[in-house]
DNA sequence: GTAACTGCAAATCCTTTGCTATGGA
DNA sequence: TCCATAGCAAAGGATTTGCAGTTAC
């Protein structure tokens, strides 16, 4: 994989931002610096980045949100202000005896929390 | 909701199928019932379905499958054959104390693992 | 009778791809 | 130089929607 301007700012935004954009959003922050990038550049380098298991990506409500932070932890996603929170792992979650048991090799897991968040919830309490 | 005989046909096919299918595998089933049913009934259906809480649907790589069985539970994803296999749950996921320190409102959860099933596992293991 | 439903086709959304030009090594 | 990568625009796949006709109640 060779070196590209693009391919560094993409993934600088994922590594200081913390809430999961979108291609779309990737774009628009990218474009800031560097105007005439395209959506189909930001996509291209998106595939390549999480194929090199340097960022990950997840889907909420139909769509990628990308994710630069690659220590594994799980996704709470607020359906009112579609804000994605990062949520530590507290428990294993399946157990090696059932994973045995099934004979499957686990290479993935994903776990995505939905409801209201803090904020969503409180305002739903006041004004209902 | 009025009754329809294609929705019923539908959620007859998820009720009695353990595969998961998608709209398109629905359709196919469907139309041996009822031959000229359309896509658009399926998917129109799905998400009466799915608001009513009588289905639920989930995404494996790219396309929504969905779900009769409404008992809780999590899903394998083999990334080879594609098929979705059923996992216990075993543990609780998230502490009510880490619920309550986040002030969040959990209402959906979704666990997926990928990786091989057992067959696949061993067809790979046999000739890499 | 009428509102919810259907089939069909067109529209939409997100993502991928083909093409030609550019630029990093 | 040469091949990976860019921009642009068109294509693609999955899902949704608009419309006119049909049907459950």
């Amino acid at each position: 994989m060779r070196y590209s301007p693009q391919r560094e700012v993409i993934f600088n935004i994922l590594k200081n931002s913390h809430d999961h954009p979108t291609a779309e959003m990737i774009l628009k922050r990218a474009n800031e610096k560097i105007p005439n990038m395209s959506l189909g550049t930001v996509y291209r380098n998106l595939k390549q980045l999480k194929d090199s298991n340097k960022i990950s990506s997840h889907i909420f409500s139909g769509s990628h949100h990308y994710d630069g932070n690659m220590n594994p932890h799980h996704h709470f996603y607020c359906k009112k202000c579609e804000t994605i929170i990062d949520i530590p792992i507290e428990y294993p979650i399946i157990s090696k005896n059932l994973i045995n048991k099934l004979q499957i090799s686990v290479e993935g897991m994903e776990l995505s929390l939905t409801g209201l968040c803090s904020d969503c919830k409180q305002k739903t309490g006041e004004k209902p």
